[in-house]
DNA sequence: CTGAAAGCGCTAACAG
DNA sequence: CTGTTAGCGCTTTCAG
C-alpha cells in the first residue's frame, strides 16, 4: 500500500549518479550530457517519479503558485475571468489557488494572509464591495509579493490593473438611450463605493450633461444588497414620478430585477420605458424583452491578467505597472427602441 | 525592499528559547507553559510571522491543499459545486488548487498528474465527457491519495461518491408529463458514454414502461456537442414525426435551445409541445415560458464532496468509500401543462 | 560534464 | 515543560 515516494535520490542510485546531476537533467540545465539526460528522463518515466513541489519551492523560493481572490466564483462574469486565468496559467505551468471575500472585507483580508503564508508567487484580485482602502495590499506589496488587480480595482495603487471603460462604456449606452428619444433616465447603481458603481455613474452624468439634459438627484438611486433591494427602489421610483422614459442599471441581474417591477405596473418595455443593463449575463439574451447591455470580455479580462502577473515574475527587473483597459461591446437587444 | 522571510527560528532567538518551542506553542500543542505560549504568539504577530508552508509540508508529508478537476469551471453548476467546496475547505483551513479538462481525458490526465506533484492531500473530481474508465484515477489510489468524485461519477471505483439520483429525478420529471396528458415524449440526451446521460436516459424508459407507453427508439436522441447540435436534431426530429407531445432534455441549454427551435416552428408550449430541462439553471426561471426543470443541489454537493475527502484524509483508519445520493428537486413552472 | 556538501524552514523523536 | 538533533527532497555553490 503505503508507496514510498520516489526521489532524486532514487534515480541517483539506481543510476549510480549523482543526485545534482539528476536535478540538472530534469531541469533541462545545459552542462549535461545527452546520454545521461536521456538515462535520467527514461528512469524517472520508469519509477513514475514526479518531482516534490515542496522540497523544491523550500529551496528556490517559489512556488509556482499564483493566489485568487474574488468576490463570489459562483457569480457568471467572476467564473468566467477565472476560466481564462485557469486555462493561460496552467499552460504555463502554474497553479491557482482560489478564495472568495463574499465581499467582506476582513475575509478579503485573511485569505490573502493565508496565500502569503502559502507562499503564492502572485496574486490576482477583484475587490469586495466593502473594500475602500488597500492597506492590506500595500502590506504585501511591502513583502515583495506581486499583485494585479481586475475590474474591481483601486487606483492609487502602484499594481498593474486589467479594467473596461465603464465611464466610457455607460456614456455610450446612456447616450444611446438619449439618441431613441429618452429624456427622462434613472440610475441604479450598487453601493457608491465601489469602483465601477463610481465610473458607471459618471459616464450617465456625463451623457445627460452632453446632450444637455439636467441631473436630477432623484432619478440617481444606490442600493446595496443589504436593506435596499432593486425591486424596492423602483417601486419607490415608479410612485414617486410618473414621468420616467429609461433606466440604465449597473448590471444586468438589477435590470432583470427592474424588468419584472416594471411589468408588474404594465408599462410596456421600452415603448414606456427604455431598460439597458451591465455585463451581458447568459440570462440577458434569452429574457423576454431580451436586454439591452454591455458585454465585458470576462474571459479575456481573466487572461490578460495572469498574463501581465507572470510577466512581472518572470521579469522583475525591467517590470513597471501598467494598467490595460479592455474594450466593451455595447449589445443593442429589444429593452431599448429603435434608433430613427 | 527585499524582507527577508521571519522564521521560527527569529522568534526563538528574539525570546532565547528554542525553536521547537516556538513550533510547539505556534501549533498549539499541549506539552507548552502558557505563558511561553502566549510570549511566542505575541512575538509572532510582532514580527508579522507567517508560517511557510513549504516548509511544513515537507515535513508533514502533508499539503492541507486539494485539488479539483472539473470540466469547466464557467458553467453554472460547476462554479456553484466550487463555491460549495471553496468555502467550507477554508473554513477548515485547506486550500484549492482548480483545473479544468475541458471535457479532455488527456487533460484530465495531465492535470491529475499536476496534483500529484503538487502533492495535493486529496483530490475532488467530475469526469470529462471522454472519460470512460478509471485507470489514471486508479494510479492516485495506488499512491494513497484519496479521490472523491462528484456529479459525474464512474460507479465501480472505490472511492466516496456524491450524485444526485438522476434516475429517480428523470423518472418523476417524465411521469409528469405523461400524467399531463403526453403520450409522444422524445429524450434528446449528450454523449452516450457520460453517466448523467444514461442516467436520464434510463428514468425516461422506466417512465415510459411503467405507464404502458411504447418506447419509439426514433425519439431518443443523442447530441455531441461536435457535429450534432440539438437545434439540427430537433429540426430532424420535427421534420419526422409531426405528432409529438413533449421532449425532455438532458439539462437547461439544451433545453433552450430546443425551445427556440420550437418557437420558430409556431408551435405553442406547452399546448403544443411540453418541454422539460435538468439543473435549473438561472436563465431557466426568465425565459419565456419559463422551463420546468430539475433543480439540483451544486452547493450543497461541493460541501458534502469536500466533507467526505476531509473526513477520509483525517481518519483515514476508520474510512470506508461511501456514496452520498443528494436530493433533487422537480421544480413545476410554464413548458409543461396543468395536472388535470 | 559531474560529485560532495550544505541548507531552505519546519517538526518530531529523544532526552532531559 | 523544554532543548538538541536530525532530516523531509530538492537545488546550488564549489570544486574537480
Amino acid at each position: 500500500m503505503n508507496t514510498p515516494e520516489i526521489t532524486v535520490k532514487d534515480i541517483a542510485s539506481k543510476l549510480r549518479i549523482s543526485p545534482s546531476t539528476v536535478s540538472r537533467a530534469l531541469n533541462g540545465h545545459e552542462d549535461v550530457s545527452p546520454e545521461t539526460k536521456d538515462k535520467v528522463m527514461e528512469m524517472a518515466r520508469q519509477l513514475n517519479y514526479s518531482p516534490n513541489h515542496a522540497a523544491r519551492s523550500l529551496r528556490t523560493h517559489r512556488t509556482r503558485t499564483l493566489g485568487l481572490v474574488v468576490p463570489e466564483i459562483s457569480k457568471h462574469f467572476f467564473s468566467n475571468v477565472l476560466s481564462g486565468i485557469q486555462e493561460y496559467a496552467s499552460s504555463l505551468n502554474y497553479s491557482i489557488v482560489i478564495s472568495q471575500s463574499l465581499e467582506s472585507f476582513s475575509m478579503e483580508q485573511n485569505h490573502l494572509q493565508q496565500l502569503v503564508s502559502a507562499r503564492a508567487d502572485g496574486i490576482l484580485i477583484s475587490l469586495s464591495n466593502e473594500t475602500n482602502h488597500g492597506e492590506h495590499l500595500r502590506k504585501l506589496l511591502d513583502r515583495d509579493i506581486p499583485i494585479v488587480m481586475f475590474d474591481r480595482v483601486l487606483e492609487d495603487l502602484p499594481v498593474s490593473k486589467v479594467v473596461v471603460d465603464d465611464q466610457k462604456a455607460s456614456f455610450q449606452a446612456v447616450e444611446y438611450l438619449i439618441k431613441t428619444g429618452c429624456k427622462r433616465i434613472a440610475f441604479i447603481g450598487g453601493l457608491t463605493g465601489l469602483y465601477v458603481s463610481k465610473e458607471r455613474e459618471a459616464g450617465y452624468r456625463q451623457a445627460l450633461t452632453m446632450h444637455g439634459l439636467p441631473i436630477d438627484e432623484e432619478l440617481i438611486i444606490h442600493c446595496n444588497n443589504l436593506n435596499r433591494s432593486p425591486r424596492e427602489e423602483v417601486t419607490k421610483l415608479l410612485q414617486r414620478t410618473n414621468k420616467l422614459d429609461a433606466i440604465f442599471c449597473l448590471n444586468d441581474p438589477i435590470a432583470i430585477e427592474v424588468m419584472q417591477v416594471v411589468k408588474e405596473w404594465n408599462l410596456k418595455i421600452p415603448e414606456d420605458i427604455s431598460l439597458i443593463g451591465f455585463t451581458n449575463e447568459p440570462t440577458s439574451y434569452y429574457i423576454e424583452p431580451s436586454l439591452t447591455t454591455v458585454s465585458q470580455p470576462a474571459y479575456e479580462m481573466g487572461k490578460t491578467a495572469v498574463s501581465l502577473l507572470i510577466e512581472q515574475l518572470e521579469n522583475p527587473k525591467t517590470f513597471q505597472p501598467s494598467t490595460v483597459v479592455l474594450g466593451t461591446r455595447f449589445i443593442i437587444r429589444n429593452t431599448t427602441r429603435k434608433l430613427l
